[in-house]
RNA sequence: GGCGCGAUAGCAAAGCGGUUAUGCCGCGGCCUGCAAAGCCGUUUAGGCCGGUUCGACUCCGGCUCGCGCCUCCA
């Protein structure tokens, strides 16, 4: 029986999809004007985690998760660059798919872009003028009435008295209302726009996801997902045009994950403060970025540090060790044994990925006691479920890491870009002390071993041999 | 100012009204030529003050500190 926290209700609620056996789910994915950072990541991977689940849960997801290609930054950034926003977004779409896929997200099953579905939004917006809860202004824009709408502040519990009361809102003379937010801006010389019943100009934000939600899971589906930030205004004033348009309850279970944050602050990038994916796997093998934000549970902070990317990278190394040592069989998860019903209860459980984790380690544990294949392959065949442990334990430990590895994003990983040294220079050094050990010169073998591990890679012997990692 | 969230051992991070979370690090042992890996064992907890209870890290109240949203943001 799954649970999900469900913002709207504040706690956790069985998990009733509106058509039997199916889940529509819609996440807000990327503007793209920039590379993704860690923050994009979570997003990215979290809702990988869930719709992965779902589907090991025996529903058939549908999942969109959209692009946003057209507002202020993307404009502004391609006037500064001199070239078009289809160039813009073009490069910065293909490097989001080379991040996800290096993070093992995988592909939505649609990716709306907002450009493509102008004639939907502009349909929406008339709909909305046509029942009250909306109106054209003087200057061409086109606005939302937010007092026309009743539920108006039930997902970020928010009173509009409360909100006007912040006084933290620009002072629009074409508002009606200060609240009031724009479904149509008019063009500015110079701007990319669209004929509209109003003049030319292009869509607001919030509109292109209630459009794009509508037109591909109908007006009412099951999740809808996106970070924190997002509660308001985005998901708020989706829920007020889609409402609004369709005269019927928009979306069931609403869920936000946590922020990513750096010394304890919300990394963004208005706060400057934001470590791009492609940084980061400089550094890191991509799996140990994935294990890393699933080891916390998705609604809570995550905290981003070197130190904590070396702890996780520790773990994960620790669970392809035990695969490395103890060859996995294949097996099919019989979900009434221990470990793999402790597994599904947990991530039934609102998703509480770090306790399923837990159960990943005791089988490690597990599995390196007995040398049981079979636990072996249920420690494989559990950490698929979520994305992890997916690729070959030696390729893994021996992986080299290079910002070289993005130009090969057909691949998760690629051991046979190297660094420092090359795996047959390694194999050498290995075969000279195995040598220098059968001759019992272990001054030898220990200075060889020593030389390698100066260079980051690390001998492990064992009755059937010697093999490397790089640390 | 309004609304909301959090505080768990050296670090990270869960569950749970009474029983070993888990991972990394540390320490002892086994194993090893020595290591590494692995196994066994082990030291460190629950912000502060009250209350409920036979019993609270877990429930309730207050306080302190930290954070988020209220403006573009994943």
């Amino acid at each position: 029986m799954l649970k999900i926290y469900n913002t709207l209700a504040r706690e956790k609620q069985t998990f009733v999809p509106i058509v039997a056996g199916k889940v529509s789910m819609y996440v807000c994915g990327m503007t793209v004007y920039d590379y993704c950072h860690l923050g994009h990541a979570r997003v990215m991977v979290v809702f990988d985690m869930v719709n992965r689940w779902l589907r090991a849960s025996g529903f058939d997801v549908i999942y969109v998760r959209n692009i946003t290609d057209i507002d202020d930054k993307i404009i502004n950034r391609a006037n500064e660059r001199a070239i078009t926003i289809g160039e813009l977004t073009a490069e910065f779409i293909a490097a989001m798919d080379e991040d996800a896929a290096k993070l093992g997200v995988l592909r939505p099953d649609i990716e709306p872009r907002a450009t493509t579905h102008i004639d939907d939004m502009l349909a929406m917006i008339g709909l909305l003028i046509e029942k009250g809860h909306a109106y054209p202004a003087a200057n061409g824009d086109v606005f939302y009435a937010v007092s026309s709408f009743d539920g108006y502040g039930q997902l970020s519990g928010k009173s509009l008295e409360d909100l006007r009361a912040g006084e933290r809102v620009e002072v629009d003379n074409y508002k009606r209302d200060p609240m009031d937010f724009v479904l149509w801006k008019a063009a500015k010389p110079g701007e990319p726009s669209w004929d509209s019943p109003w003049g030319k100009g292009r869509p607001g934000w919030h509109i292109e996801c209630s459009a794009m939600g509508a037109h591909h899971l109908g007006r009412h589906f099951d999740i809808h997902g996106g970070g924190q930030d997002l509660q308001f205004p985005h998901h708020e004033n989706e829920i007020a045009q889609s409402e609004g348009a369709h005269d019927c309850k928009f979306v069931n279970y609403w869920m936000h994950n946590g922020f990513v944050r750096v010394d304890d602050e919300k990394m963004s990038k208005s706060l400057g403060n934001f470590f791009t994916i492609r940084e980061v796997l400089q550094k890191y093998r991509p799996e140990v970025v994935r294990f890393f934000i699933l080891r916390a549970h998705y609604r809570s902070p995550l905290n981003y540090s070197d130190k904590h990317l070396d702890d996780a990278s520790q773990a994960l190394t620790r669970l392809y060790t035990t695969l490395k040592n103890v060859p996995a069989a294949e097996v099919s998860i019989d979900w009434a044994s221990p470990f793999a019903a402790r597994f599904k209860a947990a991530m039934d459980d609102d998703f509480n990925t770090p306790e399923a984790m837990a159960v990943l380690f005791e089988l490690a544990t597990e599995a390196n006691r007995s040398k049981s294949a079979e636990a072996a392959g249920k420690l494989k065949a559990l950490a698929k479920l979520i994305g992890l442990l997916e690729d070959d334990p030696t390729a893994f430990l021996q992986q080299t890491i290079t910002p070289e590895l993005f130009t090969n994003a057909s691949h998760f990983y690629d051991t046979t870009v190297t660094q420092g040294l090359g795996k047959q220079q390694i194999d050498e050094m290995i075969l000279l002390r195995s040598e220098a050990k059968k001759a019992k010169n272990f001054t030898e073998a220990d200075r060889i071993r020593k030389e390698l591990a100066d260079q980051g890679i690390i001998l492990e012997d064992s009755p059937q041999g010697t093999t490397w990692r790089r640390a």
